[in-house]
This record gives C-alpha cells, sequence and structure tokens, in this order.
RNA sequence: GGAGGAAUACCCAAGUCCGGCUGAAGGGAUCGGUCUUGAAAACCGACAGGACGUGAAAACGUCGCGGGGGUUCGAAUCCCUCUUCCUCCGCCA
C-alpha cells in the first residue's frame, strides 16, 4: 500500500510513476480532496472527546460528594451525540480512502524500463545459446505421453482442464527437482526453510496485494471462513511476520518455501493449453527476504544469482529481463524475469521472476524493524523470487534434453537425486 | 463433533461479580546509579509501545486491557460477535 502522507505530499511524482504502468489514477486525487476532510473531522472529533473525557471524570467525582449531575449529563450526551455523527461520516471516508489505496499498485522504480508490453522489457543477461538439436525436437505434451510419463487424459477425468497427472520417472523428476533447488538455497545459498499451510485467509492475500483487485485468480474454499487455495509461497511465507516488529540483529530473514500453488488462471483462457506450462496447480520453490530498506536492492541482486544458479546448475539455456514497467507484477517496484529455452515455443518463456516490493507489502501487512530498542520502528522491504517454477523446469529438461530415441537425458545434477540418468 | 476454561504492557500477574481519581497494583527481566579491586547480592531510580491528528518546534490531544460492534454521561470491568490458545470426551493420518 502507499502512503497516504506521501501521496499527499508527492501527488505529481507518484502519479507520474503510476502513469508508467498506463491505466488511469485520476482517482487518486479525490482520495487526497476526502484526506483533507477526513482531516477536519479527526480535529474536531477529538476535541469533543477531550471534553467529554474531562466532563464524566466530573460525574464521578460530583456524584460521590452527593451532588446533582442531572444538568451535566445531559450536557455530555449532547456531546455525545455531536461525536457519533461525525464518526460516521468518518468512517465512511476512511472506508473508501482505504480501499482506493488497496486497489493502487506500487509505484514502478524511477530506472526501470519504460514502456507497455513485454516487448519493452530489456535482456540484461544470457546464459548459453539456444539448444540445437540434429532432428526434430518434440514438444513436451507429445514427448512425455509418448514416455508415458504424464498423463493428460486421466487428470481431466479425475479434476478437469489444466490439471495433470505425473508418472512413474516424470513423476520421481518433479519431486527430485523440488529437493534439488530447496537443498541448493537452504544449504548452499543460506535460507531457511519452510512449508508453510497451502490454504491462506483473507488477511494474507490482502496483505501481499491479490486482493481485493484479484479475487478472481484465487480458488475459494467453500467454507464459512474466508479462505484460499495458496496462489504462491509468497503468501503465507510474507505473512508469517505479518503485524511483527523485527529486531536489528533478525535481518535479513532469508526463506526458502516449499508450497503447490493453485490459480485459477482466469484472465489466460485459451493461452498455453496444450502441456503443462500453464496448470490450475503447479509446485513452486520460492524464495523470499526481509531485509533493511538501504540493503533491499543489493539483496534482490543476491537472490537473482541465486535462482540463476538453479538453471546453470541445470545447464539450461535461459536469459534473464528487466520487465518494463506496465509488465511489472501489482505490488511490485522492480522485477527480473528469468526465461528459460523451449524449443517447443521456439523462444524464452518465464520460468521464475525475482522482485522488490520495497515497502508496498510491509506496509500493507504492517512488519516493521527496529535498529535499536529506543528507535523508531520503520516498515521492512520484502523480497521474492522463484527458485524455480519445479513444472516448468520439468518442460525445459524434457524439451532441452530430449535425444533423438526419444529419451531423455537426465542433467548431471539430478543424477544422484533420480538415481537414473534417463527417462526412457 | 460435544463439554468446559483462558486471553491485561517485554515476561509473569492483580483488577472483571459490585462501571467512575486504574492507562492499569505487584513481581521478574532490562537500562541507569550507590556500594565493591571487579562481580554477585542489597539498596535507589527509570520503564507501554505504537498509530493518528494539530503544530515551525517544544508540546498537546485522540485511540489503546485478544479483534470488531453495542449499552452508558463514563467500560479492562456489562451485553453481542469473531479469533486464538488450553483441558476433557469422541473421531481420525
Amino acid at each position: 500500500m502507499l502512503d497516504l502522507k506521501s501521496l499527499r505530499e508527492n501527488t505529481k511524482e507518484y502519479l507520474d510513476l503510476l502513469n508508467l504502468r498506463g491505466g488511469d489514477f485520476s482517482y487518486l486525487l479525490e482520495v487526497i480532496k476526502k484526506d483533507e476532510r477526513r482531516r477536519e473531522i479527526i480535529v474536531l472529533v477529538e476535541a469533543e472527546k477531550a471534553k467529554r473525557n474531562e466532563t464524566s471524570k466530573l460525574i464521578g467525582l460530583y456524584k460521590r460528594e452527593g451532588k446533582d449531575v442531572s444538568q451535566i449529563m445531559d450536557q455530555v450526551s449532547s456531546i455525545g451525540e455531536d461525536i457519533k455523527n461525525l464518526e460516521v461520516e468518518l468512517k465512511d471516508i476512511n472506508e473508501f480512502i482505504n480501499y482506493q489505496l488497496l486497489i493502487t499498485p506500487n509505484l514502478p522504480k524511477e530506472d526501470i524500463p519504460r514502456g507497455l508490453t513485454e516487448d519493452d522489457n530489456i535482456e540484461i543477461k544470457k546464459f548459453k545459446e539456444p539448444t540445437t538439436f540434429d532432428f526434430e525436437p518434440l514438444p513436451h505434451w507429445d514427448l512425455a505421453v509418448k514416455l508415458d510419463i504424464l498423463d493428460f487424459e486421466r487428470a481431466s477425468k479425475i479434476t478437469g482442464s489444466r490439471f495433470t497427472v505425473y508418472k512413474g520417472l516424470g513423476a520421481r523428476l518433479e519431486r527430485c527437482l523440488i529437493s534439488f533447488m530447496t537443498d541448493l538455497h537452504a544449504i548452499e545459498h543460506g535460507y531457511t526453510e519452510i512449508i508453510p499451510p497451502f490454504i491462506v485467509n483473507k488477511e494474507s492475500m490482502i496483505a501481499t496485494g491479490q486482493f481485493p483487485k484479484f479475487e478472481d485468480d484465487a480458488f475459494k474454499v467453500l467454507d464459512e471462513r474466508d479462505l484460499y487455495l495458496n496462489p504462491t509461497a509468497e503468501v503465507p511465507t510474507i505473512n508469517m511476520h505479518r503485524n511483527e516488529t523485527l529486531t536489528n540483529d533478525e535481518l535479513p530473514i532469508k526463506y526458502t518455501a516449499f508450497t503447490t500453488a493453485f490459480r485459477q488462471e482466469a484472465g489466460s483462457a485459451g493461452r498455453d493449453t496444450r502441456g503443462i506450462i500453464r496448470q490450475h496447480q503447479f509446485n513452486k520453490v520460492e524464495l523470499i527476504k526481509f531485509t533493511k530498506p538501504e540493503n533491499s536492492y543489493k539483496e534482490l541482486e543476491e537472490m537473482l544469482v541465486n535462482s540463476e544458479k538453479v538453471l546453470k546448475l541445470l545447464d539450461l539455456p535461459y536469459r534473464v529481463v528487466n520487465l518494463c514497467a506496465g509488465d511489472l507484477g501489482f505490488s511490485m517496484r522492480k522485477t527480473y524475469d528469468i526465461e528459460v529455452w523451449l524449443p517447443s515455443y521456439n523462444t524464452y518463456k518465464e520460468i521464475g521472476s525475482i522482485s522488490n516490493a520495497e515497502d508496498y507489502q510491509a506496509r500493507r501487512a504492517n512488519i516493521k524493524f527496529k535498529r535499536s530498542k529506543d528507535s523508531k520502528p520503520e516498515f521492512v522491504h520484502t523480497l521474492n523470487g522463484s527458485g524455480l517454477a519445479v513444472g516448468r523446469t520439468v518442460v525445459a529438461i524434457m524439451e532441452n534434453y530430449q535425444q533423438k530415441d526419444g529419451t531423455i537425458k537426465i542433467p548431471d545434477v539430478l543424477v544422484p537425486y533420480m538415481k537414473t540418468n534417463i527417462i526412457k
């Protein structure tokens, strides 16, 4: 959430940055106008309350002395009426302002690429050249069915479209990748391993920015409680520290979280319908950091390196792009996407993204830290990155490691996990 | 699923029946001091924090006893509701 006070004081700068995303943010001018009235009311209400507190105390005193207090009670009673009326108006205004702020995305960082579509993203680094074949490579949906390691037909029988059964060495590959990625980040990179709940409440979804704007993307649990299937480990993991004040020594906090993610993919009907690129359910290993403000961009770069390491070890061709303002996620100020080479798409396809939300989520989630015992609490910065999307990694391995005879070679680093070097 | 109990400041804990000098006793921890060669002990002192508003600032005000609402001139205290935790029974991996 944006800070109302800064929005009020830097309105032009805020709007200029927001406009880089595209869309109309002029409603924020209305918010500022309401905020003026809000503060007016607060002054009035508080003066009345001070008076009421004072007078009520007198009533207690006089009563004990046996004096008549009926007149003074009537007087305070009418003060109460005034307060009540003002507070009704105040409540409406607060709700309006709060909602508008909740549906307003984070400010794009000043130095990120301008532009509105993914064509405006800028490639900043590249690892290996796209894989070449001396035969006609198969897309993973054909390859996997031939090898009987993915079963799309039966998954639709069990559940419906966009779900998949992993089978045999396909299932083992998925499971081993989760272990491989988690080991890498937990043991080599120093992140603390987390397996959070896969069902989250509404407060958590609001805190990280999924709600209220993107409710349609979530799977709601039919229940009298407001619960949702986890859409990304970012949600439960950031919310671990909701409403907490951390100490200086605790920061940075680094978590690597494994979750199964569930998404409606409401806005993507008809896209990536073949294979397991876009599913309602997929596994992901995530990286999450809570940092001091002055360190967050240094930590972002480090997280990118940690994330890239997965693909480097798997020896898969990829590139990193710096997202332009229009392609930026709702809560983020800056994002790098890691895109892996997919022969079936004949292009690079997103397999992870690494972002800095700065204090946007921390403000929504009320996560602060104190530099010392006596210092004023400040909001932390939150970062999250993929480490990586497991299903898409399976796809990348299948497609890039396929061989002429229709088998799939296992990347060397995975052989100890897989206990085999080939899927046939 | 059934029956009970609890939630008070960093921690423990009194106050809740009977509403008003209680924004909250007492203890522990922590910090500062006295004593000591140093430390411990003892003694003295300090100790809500935070959010919001006014203000150039100093400062002042409002909110705040798990969350939200209500009654009342006035709520930690009365009423409603939600959440979390604990105990027992049942069921279950």
